[in-house]
DNA sequence: ATCGTTAATCGTCGATATTCGATTTAACTG
DNA sequence: CAGTTAAATCGAATATCGACGATTAACGAT
């Protein structure tokens, strides 16, 4: 990475220079968090391990409609995964992206 | 807070249970991060300590009144502050509110 | 095969974001 | 005071979001 012309410095910008973080990357990952509703979707999932749609239905008094809209947002964001299970589909985080999201917000 | 019964568990849970954050102040600090630009401003602003508007314009091929936009929505997320200097504003990062950010999504 | 349940998708509407050029405001300079 | 520079604001065009009800799709059970 960086170049391949290692005369010098060979390791040191890779270690002491962490690149700036694309810009779009971070946003979009915090367009997942960018409305009240998929924060407290997610605070739901890290509370309870794991949820059914139709759990996160009833306790967030919106349509059905649009919580599978954020649902679908926040997977697209990565930001969570859902696993189908006969009709219903079990939605959980996504740790690593989780993760990501953490250190992308820490570089600032 | 939390009450004045104070009867049975004067201390316990607010000290046990940090209590689940507020959705909406998690969503207004993401929303300050949800745009490519907002995050390129922020991340020019830790670049360097501050900044002066004209500099970011000059960087970030947008028109200097949507730059002026994103300063905007930057400060009322209270992200950033900017300190008038003569005919030139200088920004920089408030890194108090960034801190809170940091902490809010890291309770995820 | 048909029904009932669960979730995703579609279509639409109003609200809000994003961008730009043009104008205005503010402050220094000669 | 007139002129210059810097930044904010205005106004308008376009795009995207967020919400909903209605419909469709997927699956299990009878």
């Amino acid at each position: 990475m960086t170049t391949s012309t290692t005369s010098c410095c060979p390791t040191a910008d890779a270690n002491t220079l962490p690149p700036i973080p694309d810009p779009e990357a971070i946003a979009r990952l915090a367009w997942g968090l960018a409305h009240p509703a998929r924060v407290r979707i997610l605070q739901l999932l890290v509370e309870r391990q794991a949820c059914i749609c139709g759990e996160i239905v009833e306790v967030m008094d919106l349509a059905q409609s649009t919580i599978s809209q954020h649902l679908k947002i926040l997977k697209e964001a990565g930001l969570i995964k859902g696993e189908v299970n006969g009709p219903k589909v079990c939605y959980c985080i996504q740790r690593e992206t989780l993760e990501t999201l953490k250190r992308l917000i820490g570089s600032l």
